[in-house]
DNA sequence: TAGTGTTGTTTACGC
DNA sequence: AACAACACTA
């Protein structure tokens, strides 16, 4: 195929450069992995700058993450130096985001609303059911899930009350249409508030609505195949008579449906967007065609695809190597030893190495095995920074400065530390707040006068309501957000509670510090954004947003997160039944056995050069799990002979594994010392009935705690 | 009211 | 195994 230089000097193939080039229409890029679509994207709107087709300020870029939106501004930059500042650029969230400040005045809510992540959505939650006197029968995640798919339909709680037939829903349209009056009276929007709220202002306004579609005259969207149906309607609404719209992506990569995400979208893209071009991209760059062609056989397990080509013109390539492991930390150590290896032969950097996974929790080992062996490694996505305790406290307590309303925020932080403030007083200071119609703060600010406060109570309510309205009358005047930090941290004492000397307490005073820098850098890349602009954006952030490509640290993420990356070598752990396909604890087969295919040929199809699947015969998850090899597997094996399967190499026994036997003495971290009645195995587990000298003899199952075998019987006869 | 101990529940993926 | 809600005591 003629390479041609494209823009820059960047190199396009021939439908890559008509891609770039089409300026007649819609346009859809429907192509497999590694093909080139994100560039494409990437030159096609450089292409229309610098061609003066479009003006920056007209083009609309939506990626997956605010990463992606970076680095896509990077290679405009760096294609057509001038312009790439203006382009509008982000997630569908953040864009939506910037539509709710922006027209405020037009609706209910006010432009420094908060932003509430699923913590504050389930913690709102919790306090909706126990007020509608529901607690016990629905938890707040069931909840929060049931709303949730309503919204990701587009169903408002009035429509969900009419159509709500069993008790249960009939409940749950209860929960639906308080929770949104809670969010409301908080001055407070959930994520997928976002996108429907925001759908709802351009549809139903036809002012509002107008101008929104005439506002761009070019809007591209990445990762098309995993947007929902508010999504989809939201770029339907921002189009406009003369809009171009332009979306890549390819369905077998449609790894969010658990959340909405229809694959549909990118078929019926040509129904949505009348006479839009369509181009198949047929050439993978990325991957060795050993790798390429393990993924293609894998995925062509799934049926209903839209069969697509995808040849790589790389050489053959190392073949996928599958390494079965004895246990969860031979896994890991046997992958990190691997990986060491590579990064010393090959002299590849870590960060060009990644360790794929489908669960956060199986993170762990790698973490543990990295640090025994000196691997520096980075963990993307698990434990967030921003979910840490001291820092949700201290983002609570800013945006009680943004936005006075924000009852979840305060009710987080309003007796930490204790100050003198029960059960009763909270109550009786959030009925007085109902009742008096001001807002939060300004009930806080005189809190002496509420009945039922203790005077030390009211006291200490006040002065944090003077806080907190100080800090406010900064934040308005244009104090930049790390200003506002330092006062808030200053005047409410925020260090002290960490102050003890415990390595507990010094990360935690890090992790503040922390805090504050990212609230400078913030201030200095966004002058005028202020705390409400650094508030929304760090509520705005995706995992994969702390990946830092350039920091020669080995890669830890799981395969969600992989999207739209590459490295020059990945592993993906736990290639087990049950786990990858994933099998939810107490269910016998996948939710969707075609959409964790399609992960795995995500994470697949990261690799450029060497691609290892490992899996173990049997790993702790609440409860022990045997899984045996995935399926996956040998679907991936089936089309060719090369895939490479090693024998653990380990010689086993993990540790020598405890026999137990009736008679014993053992103990139990629980229930203490008791003597096994009778003991039969369970695969590698032992099944132990035992006597505590309770009612009823217990009966365990081993691998949850630690049994030891405090004393052997040693008769014969036994077992 | 605050701190401690106990019991019961839950348990991916993430904007 | 980890955590939250709850119960009880100082
Ligand atoms: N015409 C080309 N010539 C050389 N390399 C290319 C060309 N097009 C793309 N590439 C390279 O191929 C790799 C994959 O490109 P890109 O990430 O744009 O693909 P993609 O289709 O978005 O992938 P995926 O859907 O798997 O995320 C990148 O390393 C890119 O630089």
């Amino acid at each position: 195929m003629p390479e041609r230089a494209g823009m820059g000097g960047v190199s396009l193939n021939e439908p890559q450069r008509e891609a770039v080039e089409y300026t007649g229409g819609h346009l859809l890029v429907l192509a497999g992995a590694g093909s080139g679509k994100t560039r494409v994207l990437a030159c096609r709107t450089a292409h229309l700058v610098a061609t003066g087709f479009v003006e920056p300020w007209r083009i609309l870029a939506m990626t997956f993450t605010n990463k992606a939106a970076a680095e896509m501004s990077r290679r405009v930059a760096s294609l057509v130096p001038a312009g790439s500042g203006r382009i509008r650029m982000g997630t569908f969230h953040s864009v939506c985001a910037w539509i709710l400040r922006r027209e405020a005045s037009r609706g209910w809510w006010a432009e420094d609303f908060s932003i509430y992540d699923s913590d504050d959505q389930k913690a709102l939650l919790r306090r909706v059911i126990r007020d509608l006197g529901e607690d016990g029968r629905v938890t707040p995640s069931q909840a929060s899930s049931w709303i949730s798919m309503c919204k990701n339909n587009l169903t408002g709680p009035e429509e969900a009350t009419d159509s709500a037939g069993t008790p249960w829903e009939k409940l749950m349209a209860r929960i639906y249409i308080s929770y949104q009056a809670a969010l409301r009276a908080s001055v407070a929007f959930d994520f997928d508030d976002l996108l429907t709220v925001s759908l709802d202002l351009v549809r139903q306004d036809i002012d509002i609505g107008g101008r929104y579609s005439r506002m761009f005259d070019a809007v591209l969207v990445d990762e098309y195949q995993d947007t929902n149906l508010a999504q989809r309607d939201l770029l339907l609404a921002l189009c406009g008579p003369d809009t171009q719209v332009c979306a890549v992506g390819d369905d077998d990569q449609s790894i969010y449906g658990w959340r909405g995400a229809r694959v549909e979208n990118i078929l019926r893209f040509p129904e949505d967007f009348p006479g839009a071009k369509i181009v198949r991209l047929e050439q993978n760059y990325r991957s060795t065609s050993s790798i390429l062609r393990a993924a293609s056989s894998l995925v062509s397990h799934n049926s209903g695809r839209h069969g697509k080509t995808l040849w790589s013109a790389r050489p053959g390539g190392d073949d996928v190597l599958v390494q079965a492991a004895g246990s969860a930390s031979e896994e890991a150590a046997w992958t990190l030893a691997e990986a060491t290896r590579l990064h010393e032969s090959r002299g590849l950097p870590w960060s060009e190495i990644a360790i794929l996974y489908r669960t956060n929790a199986q993170s762990r080992e790698f973490e543990t095995a990295a640090l025994g062996m000196n691997i520096p490694y980075q963990v993307i996505g698990s434990l967030r920074f921003y979910e840490r305790e001291e820092i949700k406290d201290l983002v609570a307590w800013l945006r009680l400065v943004a936005n006075p309303a924000d009852r979840v925020s305060l009710e987080r932080v309003i007796n930490k530390p204790p100050r003198g403030l029960g059960e009763r007083g909270k109550e009786a200071f959030f009925e007085y707040a109902a009742s008096s119609g001001r807002d939060l703060v300004a009930c806080l600010c005189s809190a002496s006068r509420i009945e039922g406060l203790s005077r030390k109570a009211g006291a200490s309510l006040e002065h944090l309501g003077g806080v907190l309205s100080e800090a406010a009358r900064a934040s308005s005047s244009g104090s930049p957000a790390s200003e506002i930090v330092d006062r808030i941290v200053a005047d409410l004492g925020f260090l002290e509670r960490f102050r003890g000397a415990g390595p507990e307490e010094e990360a935690r005073l890090e992790n503040v510090e922390e805090f504050r820098k990212t609230a400078l850098e913030h201030d200095t890349a966004h002058p005028s954004a202020g705390l409400p602009g650094f508030l929304q954006g760090i509520s705005l952030l995706t995992s994969s947003d702390d990946f830092e490509q350039g920091a020669d640290r080995l890669v830890l993420m799981t395969l969600h997160c992989a999207k739209g990356l590459e490295f020059s070598v990945v592993f993906i752990a736990g290639v087990e039944e049950g786990l990858l396909p994933f099998v939810r604890p107490g269910e016998t087969a996948p939710a969707d056995l075609e959409e964790e295919r399609r992960l795995m040929y995500v994470g697949m199809t990261r690799a450029r050069d060497l691609l290892y699947l490992t899996h173990v015969p049997w790993r702790q998850r609440h409860g022990t799990r045997a899984g045996g090899p995935s399926r996956f597997i040998a679907e991936a094996a089936e089309a060719f002979a090369p895939v490479r399967s090693e024998e653990s190499p380990s010689v086993e026994p993990v540790a020598p594994r405890t026999v137990y036997r009736r008679g014993n003495l053992v103990h139990h971290p629980r229930y203490g010392r008791g003597l096994v009645l009778h003991a039969v195995r369970r695969g590698p587990e032992w099944q132990l009935t035992v006597d505590f000298g309770f009612d009823e003899p217990k009966v365990l199952l081993t691998g949850y705690v630690p049994i030891p075998v405090i004393r052997e019987k040693g008769s014969p006869g036994d077992q």
